[in-house]
DNA sequence: CCCAACACGTGATAC
DNA sequence: TGTATCACGTGTTGG
């Protein structure tokens, strides 16, 4: 009863991985004979269900080329599920969006302070430690709550609230590691938005001498290096 | 007899469109009930053949929503189709791929051009996606303690406890942040030498797919670019 | 009237 | 074993 079809059984876990891999950038759905309209038999084209039979096998063929398409330009599949594959086209167009918005911004940055570079290079010198060299300003840190404290002895405790961008944990992590403090203990949390984070550490130092030098590490971590 | 399905019949052409379009950032497809196992009849699962049906309708609708969410993240649709809509992804992703090439040859340009505030441009040159140019060397991060469980619905808790070292707490943000996973909240401790780390992040991956890609990205942190 | 596009139920296959 | 994914044929609807 299957017979012809039975070729189209496994379609979708072997044949497709198989096709043309490189020249996709033509053709592409040229090719695809699809199927006659002629039956195998000696009727053509006159039975009144048949007809549909066919149509429907040639839609889903052409759906499946255009999922397995689809797979070819998006890199780090990981399933090949249908499903998966929509998935991971999904997730990898918007990272491609973010970071082409990112990038726009760099460029723009980037095409504004060319004329301050001589400017910069003197003030890396007092960089402790080699920062990124890569201009980008990512979407300053902004700062929503910031308490520096005492709690008993010499133990100052830092509380910081701002909003999570692209890179703001990182580029927080990077202004307190620059500081060289004696961190006791350091709790960072993420949800709704918003990044907090909590310092614990050992100081002796005046709580308004330490908050200002961390605000100085957070506005230098938002400036090009 | 088709009472139930009804709903379903125009499904594609109506309630799709009336979904919500920008609250897409998180969640997304964590609601989404499904349908219940249960039978709208006094029988429950036990059928052997009505499993089947239940399942079947709910890989078509999590397809289906896939492709609307596809669908929402490309502009310029044309036709509603679904194989229009993967064609039109397919080319938006190619279209974004090129600009992406473009730029990122502009910026490098950009880049030389300025001839500059350090001297390390060289390694700045081919990386398609430019990573940091710092050369450290990267005291690699020692895992202590790595879990990746399942905690309901899809939801996956990540937990990893590493020694903390310098940059350590950087090069983890990195990593995590280069697989652009859909984070719900994160949350990060340091204290007696090591760095605890806690992600809750949506997602319906295979646990060991998504433990093996976080340990390539730590790994790859631990490399120079 | 037909054609295109769809949802549905079903049996098969792989893990 | 069960669970997930798939291709298939069928009935239906809108243009």
């Amino acid at each position: 009863m299957e017979n012809m079809d039975d070729d189209y059984t496994k379609y979708w876990e072997t044949n497709m991985f198989l096709q043309s891999e490189e020249l996709d950038s033509y053709f592409d759905e040229a090719l695809s004979v699809y199927y006659d309209s002629s039956s195998p038999d000696g009727m053509q084209s006159s039975s009144p269900a048949s007809k549909n039979i066919v149509s429907e096998r040639n839609r889903r063929k052409k759906l499946n080329e255009r999922l397995y398409a689809l797979r070819a330009v998006v890199p780090n599949i990981t399933k090949m599920d249908k499903a998966s594959i929509i998935r991971d086209a999904i997730e990898y167009i918007k990272s491609l969006q973010d970071e082409e918005r990112r990038i726009q911004a760099e460029i723009s940055n980037l095409e504004s302070n060319t004329e301050f570079c001589e400017m910069d290079q003197e003030t890396t010198t007092f960089s402790s430690k080699p920062k990124r060299s890569r201009m980008e300003k990512p979407s300053p840190i902004e700062v929503v709550e910031f308490r520096v404290s005492n709690m008993g002895e010499n133990v100052v405790v830092v509380s910081l609230a701002c909003s999570k961008r692209r890179d703001t944990m990182i580029r927080l992590c990077e202004a307190f590691e620059s500081l060289n403090l004696k961190i006791i203990t350091c709790s960072i949390n993420v949800f709704a938005g918003r990044l907090f984070k909590t310092v614990f550490l050992e100081g002796d130092e005046e709580n308004d001498v330490l908050r200002v030098k961390i605000e100085a590490a957070i506005a230098a971590s938002s400036t090009i290096f």
